[in-house]
DNA sequence: CTGTCTAGTCCTATTTTTGAACCAGTCTGG
DNA sequence: CCAGACTGGTTCAAAAATAGGACTAGACAG
């Protein structure tokens, strides 16, 4: 009855955890963000063992996060695409990306950049309040199950 | 030798999954956001293995995401606390909320909101540009390792 | 003091992940 | 059009991580 986890958890974060809440995952998310799609792709880049790459690839499938599309070359091959929810996760990957930058890293040391289209790195994530000032953490709080819509 | 991960990795993203990517980790540190400072209490609310939460509990300290601290109600037992970098990790929690109201519920299901002080609930997350315009996945990229910063 | 609570440690059984070998279709060069 | 290489997997054994329960030392309350 694999009772792994949070499927059900009200809280959203739990959800999404059990959801994609893993690093390879994760990884293969930020792969497709930058333009892999196919297995070989995923698998050279990541270093992953090929039957875990399957089994996530199949995983994201079922979430509706990825979706298989025959390749673009014109191959008789399969290529993964990020669906709208796969993109949706953008913020997830950017955050992380950000953290990681800030905090676990020497001063000089070498690491990726995310840039505009201008070549210039982009500013950090604002948490804006329904009237668009940006909220810090100790503005906010969580209000436990809501669902009064409908 | 231990060659688990990708903390020497040139993607943050990478790093920062290496560092704190499982879902007990992140779960603590929602928790931890939460209010929850001590061990007792992330055990109960999250039903994890004393072993399991005392190991991650100790890397997160290790990390400095975490801090432990005298009891806040004078008794000999410690607390928990978020640090400056665990703060940090604010975002993270946050976009993973965000992705998993909208894309893990169903229509009216229950879910915990995010409300300002006012109770209102808040907006989404803002990637912007260093002039300040809101910007989408597909008008950035990612530029690999420049070190020029001094 | 005694019993209970807190905050762990330690051990075993189970589950997950790794890594290597294997395989069936696809493509490519000659 | 055939041989060999490449792609996208599957399978299996061994190693690593996790779950969960028993146990414990110090704190605290009565």
């Amino acid at each position: 009855m694999k009772r792994s986890g949070f499927a059900e958890a009200e809280c959203p974060v739990a959800r999404a955890l059990d959801a994609i809440g893993d690093v390879w995952s994760l990884l293969i998310v930020r792969d497709a963000f930058d333009g892999l799609r196919r297995f070989g792709d995923f698998q050279k880049n990541l270093g992953i063992a090929k039957g875990m790459l399957s089994a996530r690839l199949r995983r994201l499938v079922e979430l509706g996060v990825l979706e298989p599309v025959p390749a673009s070359d014109g191959s008789a091959y399969q290529e993964y695409a990020l669906t709208k929810k796969g993109r949706d996760l953008f913020p997830v990957v950017v955050s992380l990306r950000q953290w990681g930058e800030a905090n676990l890293y020497a001063r000089g040391e070498a690491h990726s950049d995310l840039v505009d289209e201008a070549g210039l790195p982009v500013g950090k994530l604002v948490l804006p309040s329904r009237a668009g000032r940006p909220l810090a953490w100790s503005e906010t709080r969580v209000r436990k199950s809501g669902a009064r819509k409908r």
